[in-house]
DNA sequence: GCAATTAATCTAGCGATGCTAGAATAGGGC
DNA sequence: GCCCTATTCTAGCATCGCTAGATTAATTGC
């Protein structure tokens, strides 16, 4: 059986390697530069390969994008995990998306710009997804009416923001005012 | 001079059959089937035709995007002027705006998801876009701090949900309570 | 250790795409 | 009616995602 292990292991590696290959590419050049030839080229085989592990390029972005909903909700969760009970802890929610948003810009486009097979706010949703969604939940505070659409609208707050600026369709300055304002709104005085 | 003016209203009209024929089979089938030949092929022409009018396919929708920009200008604005002072302004001008979108979800993508040669937020800003613009920061109320900076945050989270609502990352259902959300977030009342 | 079988990989190609150079055709001016 | 100019079309390029069939490599059976 131990070759047949290696074998899997092999394959394990190069779907490996053909994910942070395309979001490396993605990254240098954006989404429209990850062509099949091109990733072909660059993990050295040829294009038939790729398809050997996923059924399109489609699937490959969908697969770069749940790497992508892991690591978001890492990051959202380490923010709810140290709430503090301060009212600081939606303002670091906040933070720290328009932070993963900054620094995987690509990635984010894979998860919530670009078209995309993943399920959302249904039975099929990723776990890791739901957590992302969940921390938005808890950093709202606890027994408020309506806390899912309340967090929908946040969110939707922040992915405007997000993509607008990305897009250079709002200004990048102005990023911290901005969050000043919408966390001054969504906080917990009730109005 | 009676010739040239037949030549160049012919020209103008093929002009606009462009931009209707590319509107409509986008509405019908998406962006995606808006290609060059089939464009061509609707309005009876060939596909160099085309380039004689644009610069490219991203010319084409840059154009349907500015007559967008219009459209919506005129509706928000109709909100705008008709405001009677009373409250419900922002809830109108907010409501006018997703029913822009709701109306016109591909003529929406060209002018704000797409990537755009038209420039925001600068001095190269087309009119309407600005009045647009404008009329945000004019339901938002006179004499609040960081208005500009206030309305960039309103229009963000109704563009995220517009974008999120239309790609299916959020419930359609809920449309009105997330309506209802924002408007209270962002009232009048001060917090 | 060698042949036969199976699995892995590649070459080559299909039907599209956006875009364009050069040929063909129309129209207006004299 | 002829010539010239402007308009339009035919045909093709490079590239895209994707795949069938040939080719090579690896594994198994003897």
């Amino acid at each position: 059986m131990t070759i047949v292990e290696r074998k899997e292991r092999q394959r394990a590696e190069r779907y490996e390697l053909i994910l942070a290959t395309a979001r490396e590419l993605a990254e240098a050049e954006g989404w429209d530069a990850v062509t099949t030839r091109r990733l072909a080229a660059l993990i050295d085989y040829s294009q038939p390969v790729l398809y050997s592990h996923f059924k399109g390029k489609a699937e490959i972005m969908a697969a770069v994008a749940t790497r992508g909903f892991k690591e978001l909700a890492a990051r959202l969760e380490a923010e709810t995990a140290n709430a503090t009970g301060d009212t600081d802890t939606l303002r670091n929610v906040c933070a720290a998306y328009l932070d993963f948003a900054r620094s995987r810009p690509v990635v984010y486009e894979a998860m919530f710009v670009l078209p995309t097979k993943i399920k959302f706010a249904s039975e099929e949703t990723p776990p890791a997804l739901r957590a992302a969604f969940a921390a938005f939940v808890t950093a709202l505070g606890p027994h408020r009416q309506e806390s899912v659409f309340l967090a929908e609208v946040l969110w939707s707050a922040l992915h405007g923001m997000v993509v607008l600026m990305q897009s250079e369709r709002i200004p990048a300055i102005g990023d911290e005012d901005r969050l000043n304002i919408l966390v001054r709104k969504f906080g917990n005085d009730d109005v």
